[in-house]
RNA sequence: GGCCCUAUCGUCUAACGGUUAGGACACGAGCUUUUCAAGCUUGUAAUCGGGGUUCGAUUCCCCGUAGGGUCACCA
């Protein structure tokens, strides 16, 4: 049985984004369940629209995903290669010389086309059986500007041709190219490869996702807090799944599940939503201490140096921060929105946020945050944990109406009307604050 | 427009002729001992239409319809 070969051949005229993702994904993980080689090949013959800030876009995108590559091949390097297979073409006569009148500015006066046989071309792809074209519509393609100068579908045969691929897993934008290639493979004397169309990965509104459909680059998903098991679980699973109800799947087990022959036909609208809540899934499985990590590179420099000042406070911040997230590029959106800063600094409110519902007496108020002060005062600062607090507080709070103790203790605290429980708050703060926070509540309210 | 491809909840999808058409995201409700988040439970929601084939079609065939792709001296 002979070796297994795939590429991924992105051209660099746009950013690696989800779609190509996917496109190297499926390659990658059919060369390596093959014990194969995976060849990552630059298509830049279009000179004018490749750039070299494209190619390291796809580069660093796949390589920060985990999809390395064996072999790595730029068309612009290989002129000599291409030269010596339009020469044999031109000499068999299969290909020739062409003069042409240039119908545009920048058209030569003369390419070399290919002689097509006129004749129709089937081939079977792997997910959709045997598709047939007739290429005669085709007419005699330019397969080159000049010897020296490829195009595209000359260049793509040629280096399948010489690379030695034997599956071809590209988009199915693809597949009316498949017959042309075909055409020119054969008359190269080259072996016809697997051809596996992959169905396209839609915008919302179902066109070909593109950049200006809001396709962003990887490195803008990395940049975002995303996670790699996160990006590359969530493409694996647009046009393809392991044949069960499972969602959360990792590349070793798609390593040992993914099969051509579960590849869907349909297109697939690409899901954001879907994408975050895998996102915070794999957020959860990643150490705390890496979190930590990640959440303080993204806090304002103020915040950031308050939170590395009080290391013990953070550290307990930084669960209750996970919680709300589904990538780390929404700590920032946290932060600006003041759910972090009150962690480290004494919130203001005005006082007629402390009533809770339709208690409006500043009185009855004061009085449960002065009971709250009273039983909190008795618990040693050791042993100041959500836990004790909530003990000590809750007969009382039950007895007199929850919301009437809790809510009043909780703005107090976080001057905010959204946050954390008081009694988890509390432990954060620590005694001091806590006491300190809430006899400031007291005081705004009056007496 | 020619050619090619595709078609199950809003979205991602399961069901290799026989299921009350299943799961997930999103959404709604409830619970989780005040708010938020998280979590748990639960609900709404789909086989594009028409013909066949068959005892029986989501599933096979044909025709429509819709969507997409492709028709460069781009890739």
């Amino acid at each position: 049985m002979t070796k297994v070969i795939t590429r991924f051949a992105p051209s660099p005229t746009g950013v690696l984004h989800i779609g190509s993702v996917r496109t190297a994904l499926y390659s990658w993980l059919y060369a390596r369940q093959h014990e194969g080689t995976f060849i990552l090949r630059i298509e830049d013959t279009d000179k004018e629209r490749s750039t070299r800030e494209f190619e390291e876009n796809i580069i660093d995108g796949l390589s920060w995903l985990g999809l390395t590559h064996d072999e790595f091949y730029r068309q612009s390097e290989r002129s000599a290669i291409y030269k010596k297979h339009l020469e044999k073409l031109i000499a068999d006569g299969t290909a020739y010389v062409s003069k042409e009148e240039p119908k545009e500015e920048g058209q030569l006066a003369e390419v070399i086309r290919f002689k097509n046989p006129n004749r129709v071309v089937t081939f079977r792809d792997e997910v959709r059986g045997d598709i047939s074209f007739d290429t005669t519509e085709l007419k005699d393609f330019v397969i080159a500007k000049d010897l020296e100068t490829p195009l595209y579908h000359f260049a793509v045969v040629v280096d399948d041709f010489e690379m030695g691929v034997t599956h071809i897993i590209r988009g199915d934008d693809g597949i009316s190219n498949t017959p042309r290639q075909i055409l020119i493979q054969e008359a190269l004397g080259a072996p016809r490869p697997s051809y596996t169309h992959l169905p396209m990965i839609l915008a919302p509104d179902k066109s070909k996702l593109s950049k200006r459909h809001g396709a962003l680059a990887v490195t803008e998903y990395r940049d975002e807090g995303y996670l790699p098991e996160a990006i590359l679980n969530f493409v694996a699973l647009m046009g393809w799944n392991p044949g069960n109800d499972q969602e959360v799947i990792s590349v070793d087990e798609m390593l040992k599940l993914f099969t051509l022959e579960k590849v869907h036909k349909g297109g697939a609208v690409f899901n954001i939503d879907k994408l975050k809540w895998l996102n915070k899934h794999y957020l959860k499985l990643l150490p705390m201490d890496r979190v930590g990590e990640q959440i303080l590179a993204r806090l304002p420099d103020d915040l950031r140096a308050s939170a590395k000042n009080v290391p013990e406070i953070f550290a307990k911040v930084v669960p209750v921060i996970l919680e709300r997230i589904s990538s780390f590029g929404e700590v920032a959106e946290l932060a600006s929105g003041g759910e972090v800063g009150y962690f480290f600094n004494d919130p203001a409110y005005p006082a007629e946020a402390l009533f809770w519902k339709d208690d409006k007496d500043a009185g009855h108020t004061r009085a449960h945050l002065d009971k709250v002060t009273e039983t909190l005062q008795k618990i040693n600062p050791a042993d100041f944990t959500a836990d004790t607090v909530k003990t000590a507080l809750w007969d009382y709070a039950t007895e007199v109406g929850r919301g009437n103790v809790l809510w009043p203790m909780r703005y107090a605290l976080s001057g905010r009307d959204k946050s954390p429980d008081p009694f988890m708050l509390a432990e954060i703060l620590g005694k001091e604050t806590t006491l300190r926070r809430i006899e400031h509540a007291v005081k705004i309210l009056g007496s």
